[in-house]
DNA sequence: TCGGTTCAGAGTATT
DNA sequence: TCTGAACCGA
């Protein structure tokens, strides 16, 4: 036990050694946070104050889950198969499975995700003739998400208008048709579990006893619903255990809370608060800038990371003229870097959206630089492997008519539009499920749809005996999957896909059998708990695909520069990092500015990158940049002003601090863009300063249809796309589009704190500068 | 039933 | 500019 604290700094010791009662560790970035995590759990189980069976241990994403798991077993001889330890989803998943007739879900039910999801949601609207231009299918799914993440049922959703009401209507529908089918989303998961737990007294008793401690990673990107869930959990007199750094939330947008935080704070009255700030990874150059940007944040929990690494390098800062020119520096710099010995792994650029990756691909590639771009589609989220995936859903579950219209036809068998609309009506008329209503047709298309049904039902007898793999082999053989992708031009890599599927099933281990017969639930004899329940090996081998869509592509083999946005940064660290794209609009993105809180989400986004870095951190920006086919015009982020002066150095001539005449020295660089000239410069002149409410209307967004660029050259007082100019209300900013002519010029204005906006030339009073 | 064309949209993402 | 999805013609 002395061996597992031995190491520890005086605040790790103390968070790990904690009284058992609620605890708040804010954890700075590099901090040891897993580390303290994972000790904890060695200490309390070591200790003896808590039996394996008494923790659970709740993450975000399965890599965390398994690397808490593979830490805790080095530390100590215990099986943590047997422990509650996952993801939120995984937990909640293995929780219905156990009491899937308490939940009122069938036993075999399966679990969609976000893509299975859509297909259900669009499927939904055609059958109810909604008009999906009204109701996309993508606002729905959020809508419904949404709902279900803040523990809201269809009926509990407050509608204040026809809209909404129809939206609420359709979450109601779709809920119906899951619960026909026997499937869940993921949020559903979440939410089924939490209101098992709500409405079964016994059950939640029976839970509340059982875990001691429950140990939260991640804390700031819980959503509403998993806060309840854990309240509800842990309402028992458990000692919640959680684990978070407000300065590093940047999921708002997919839910999370970061209130929730401040919340636990004060709702458990968390006497035991830890701050973990000596940072193990990054030099101190690097933490200082990291410091100085969060500081501009309001509202934070408050910490302050420090290291005895010593300062290091200072934080370089690059202006490029161009995106091009500066994956072309960025290239330089990696090879230089390479020289000097680093391996190409220990490099990663990052960015803030997807689409910069292109320009910096094309310049490595160019260069012969190996690179790893991370994101993409994931091995269980492949076509090919998804088809497979549904004909193993049918055997498993008939009802399940996502997985039957998926593959009904395919690979192709005659199988047309009209034969499936006539399934779906017969199904419809019956209340039962399209593998149901097969032997209800009649006519030509009844026998092939008969043949399909009879596919089914013999595959699913005939891989009742065999072994998971063998039944996966035995699947896509048999469904002509194989056959099929074989005959394609480009299918090998397809028909491999299918091969490392068969792979992934003998591979695929059984999660601790005993949670899903009902024993673990407890020696507890009085525990209560659905009689033997018991998965099988393929329904369990389904959730899994479902729950963790694997890797996000393998590893290229060579040693190669990794490409990723800022966001899946996040928990990563590298020798060297690049930051590229800092610019007003991209980074903060000018979404973002316009949110409420947007603006400091994209701080802590900035910080998050920033703390990637161990040793060296570079941060690039461009006056131009190729976005959406136009040649966009960009100032330097907010952000770069924000780091400390005597941790940078400039590589290109230092441009000023904005507000100020940032294009110095680089004032003839326009000529070559093509910048076009519009006419209104005058009447702006003319226009009455902005004390008029007029000045509103002069603010908004230039719809598609407007588009006729003036083309009409005159001399005087021109505005050009580039040029600098400043508004009273606005501030500076740089003229990045322009549009229109004479009294419907308008002008499309980047000014940075203020935003990106559109401004009507013969209204907007702008002033050119410099 | 496929393949080409057209059109809208383009921010981050785990389960 | 580039992509994905929807649509239409053979």
């Amino acid at each position: 036990m002395e061996d597992l604290l031995k190491d520890l700094n005086p605040a790790q010791h103390a968070a790990v050694t904690l009284p058992p009662q609620h605890a708040l560790i804010l954890a700075g970035a590099g901090s040891g946070k897993t580390r303290v995590l994972t000790t904890r759990i060695a200490w309390l189980l070591s200790t003896r104050q808590v039996s394996p069976a008494g923790v659970l241990a709740v993450t975000f994403t399965n890599k965390a889950a398994r690397e808490m798991g593979t830490r805790l077993s080095a530390m100590l001889p215990v099986n943590t198969r047997g422990m509650w330890i996952g993801t939120f989803h995984g937990l909640c998943h293995r929780m219905l499975r156990a009491h899937h007739r308490e939940a009122q879900l069938s036993q075999t039910f399966q679990i969609l995700d976000s893509q299975d999801q859509l297909a259900a949601i669009k499927r939904l609207i055609r059958t109810l003739n909604v008009d999906d231009e009204k109701f996309p299918p993508r606002n729905i799914q959020h809508f419904v998400n949404n709902a279900k993440e803040e523990g809201l049922r269809p009926g509990a959703v407050e509608a204040h208008d026809d809209y909404a009401r129809r939206c609420v209507e359709l979450y109601q529908a779709y809920d119906a048709q899951c619960q026909k089918e026997g499937v869940v989303d993921f949020a559903e998961l979440m939410l089924r579990s939490y209101e098992l737990l709500e409405r079964d007294a016994l059950l939640r008793e029976h839970y509340q006893r059982r875990f001691e401690h429950v140990l939260v990673d991640e804390f700031q990107d819980t959503n509403r619903l998993q806060y309840r869930w854990l309240k509800a959990l842990a309402g028992g007199g458990a000692a919640i255990f959680a684990v978070g750094d407000d300065d590093q939330s940047i999921y708002a947008f997919r839910g999370a809370n970061v209130g929730n935080m401040a919340a636990f704070e004060r709702e458990y009255s968390v006497t035991n608060l830890v701050k973990l700030e000596q940072n193990y990874r990054s030099h101190g150059n690097i933490l200082g800038a990291a410091n100085a940007l969060i500081r501009n944040n309001l509202n934070r929990l408050g910490k302050n990371l420090w290291t005895d690494f010593g300062e290091g390098e200072p934080v370089r800062v690059h202006e490029a003229s161009s995106d091009t020119l500066e994956a072309q520096w960025l290239v330089e710099e990696i090879q230089a870097l390479s020289r000097d010995g680093l391996a190409r792994d220990d490099i990663a650029v990052l960015y803030r959206s997807n689409a910069q990756s292109r320009v910096i691909e094309h310049a490595l590639f160019s260069a012969g630089l190996p690179y790893r771009v991370y994101g993409g589609l994931r091995f269980f989220e492949r076509a090919e492997v998804k088809n497979a995936l549904a004909y193993l859903r049918l055997i498993e579950n008939g009802a399940d008519d996502g997985a039957f219209l998926r593959v009904v036809n395919f690979p192709a068998r005659g199988i047309g539009a009209r034969s499936v609309e006539a399934v779906q009506d017969a199904a419809r008329a019956a209340g039962c499920s399209l593998s149901d209503a097969v032997s209800m047709l009649e006519g030509a298309a009844a026998n092939r749809m008969s043949a399909f049904s009879a596919l089914v039902a013999a595959l699913r007898a005939e891989t009742r005996a065999m072994s998971l793999a063998e039944s996966v082999e035995h699947v896509i053989e048999r469904s002509g999957l194989v056959a099929h992708y074989r005959s394609e031009r480009e299918g090998q890599e397809r028909v491999e896909n299918l091969r490392e599927l068969v792979n992934a099933a003998a591979a695929f281990v059984m999660p601790d059998g005993a949670a899903y017969d009902g024993k673990a639930i407890g020696e507890d004899a009085t525990a209560p708990v659905t009689p033997a329940a018991p998965i099988t090996p393929l329904a369990a081998f389904l959730a899994h695909a479902a729950l963790e869509a694997g890797d996000h592509q393998a590893g290229e083999g060579a040693e190669a520069v990794q490409l990723m946005t800022v966001h899946s940064a996040k928990g990563l660290e590298f020798d060297a990092v690049f930051i590229t794209g800092v610019e007003e609009g991209l980074f903060p993105h000018e979404n973002a500015v316009a949110e409420e809180h947007g603006l400091e989400e994209e701080r802590r986004l900035m910080y998050v990158a920033i703390t990637r870095a161990r040793k060296r951190l570079y941060l690039s920006f461009s006056q131009t940049r190729m976005l959406h086919g136009k040649t966009r015009y960009s100032l330097k982020s907010r952000f770069v002003d924000e780091l400390p002066e005597q941790s940078m150095k400039w590589l290109t001539p230092r441009t000023a601090a904005r507000p100020g005449t940032w294009h110095e020295g680089w004032g003839g660089a326009w000529e070559g863009f093509g910048a076009q000239r519009v006419a209104g410069g005058a009447r702006a002149r003319a226009a009455p300063s902005d004390a008029s409410p007029a000045w509103s209307d002069a603010v908004h967004q230039a719809s598609r249809g407007d588009r006729p660029v003036a083309q009409r050259f005159e001399r005087g007082l021109a505005f050009q796309v580039g040029q600098s100019v400043a508004h009273a209300r606005f501030g500076e900013g740089v003229i990045i589009d322009l549009e229109g002519s004479g009294n419907d010029a308008r002008a499309q204005v980047n000014f940075g704190d203020a935003g990106v906006k559109w401004l009507a030339l013969s209204v907007a009073r702008l002033e050119s500068v410099g």
